[in-house]
DNA sequence: ACGCGCATGTAACGCGTTACATGATTGC
DNA sequence: GCAATCATGTAACGCGTTACATGCGCGT
């Protein structure tokens, strides 16, 4: 999955490992996110399989500052991977549940009180998507044409703040049930 | 994690690999689901920290056809994980935005083909979540003593429910907004 | 002089998935 | 007789996480 992040970004324009993590961290990083080990050998993997080259820029003596850009056979590997049809939705993993699930035996306060630290948690992160929902027109000016890509984005960000929303109400609803036990 | 949802589930009753694989389909399954094949190797795993025990019945021939049942320091095990404080909630992984990221420059009618497809999809989960809903009380007759462990269980699938019905109202969104570019 | 942000990498590990494999019992 | 369901396992692999590791440049 990474790996088409990679090209997706790439595809806007070249780059390094570092300026794709920060860019990743700043906009899809709220449904798909990597550490840096995982982007610099995926990188190096690409690189081998011809889906990227890459530059070694502004030596500045030690360190390797490679930028890389994308192959015509990465530009395809892209366009196919986007145009293939989608599989199964991935089953769910939802952490939180787990021991929630086996919580009929435990002291509902404490329930309680894990289920409005987490709902706190969720709070923030609507918050920061909120954010990044302002500061879109940033990240893809107008005069970049990529009025079209935005709209994507925009969308993507959408689900994210509905996702919370829901999440944050259901803790209401939990927080209330486990109230009348 | 699947370790601990194995102890959750032996806690309520002495049950074969195979028991457990149903049993989790059929309950905590929308969450958190697993193959047979990390069921086994768990179990074997979580016999030799001494968290399980095993019994072979009714060998009726070849097939080991093992019972596992908890230890105490399993029971214990458990207990100190469910007190445990939570961590932070997991990142989120949604698969289907991270083609949609990137999907400004395809053909706006394949991808809202593509999200019709998907929404009908969560339709389906949505309905099927229902039907685990209906089918509560058989899981967790009154006379077991279990209605507490219903509340909880009730929970968890009123958090996917919303869920369904959050991504079905989003998809009616992303469809009616690709349609006006 | 010290710490922080920039910038890049390697190695070990854990968890989960996929594929391969076997054999008994039950219903059609 | 054949398929489906019951029932159990192993092996290889992929992906992602965590920890370890290094070194520059800049501000205070």
């Amino acid at each position: 999955m990474i790996k088409f992040i990679l090209l997706g970004f790439l595809n806007y324009a070249p780059m390094t490992g570092y300026d794709l993590k920060q860019t990743i961290d700043r906009s899809s990083g709220h449904f798909w996110h990597a550490h840096h080990s995982q982007i610099y050998t995926t990188l190096r993997q690409m690189e081998n399989e011809g889906l990227i080259a890459s530059r070694v820029v502004e030596p500045q003596d030690a360190p390797d500052h490679r930028r890389y850009t994308l192959t015509n056979a990465g530009r395809t590997a892209l366009a196919t991977w986007l145009d293939r049809p989608l599989t199964d939705p991935s089953p769910v993993k939802e952490q939180l549940l787990v021991p929630l699930f086996f919580s009929a035996g435990r002291d509902p306060d404490d329930v309680q009180a894990e289920l409005r630290v987490q709902r706190a948690r969720h709070q923030e992160v609507a918050a920061t998507y909120h954010a990044l929902t302002e500061r879109l027109p940033d990240l893809a000016p107008e005069e970049h044409g990529l009025e079209r890509d935005r709209v994507f984005w925009r969308l993507t960000l959408k689900l994210g703040l509905r996702y919370e929303a829901m999440y944050i109400a259901w803790f209401e609803h939990a927080v209330q049930t486990i109230e009348t036990l």
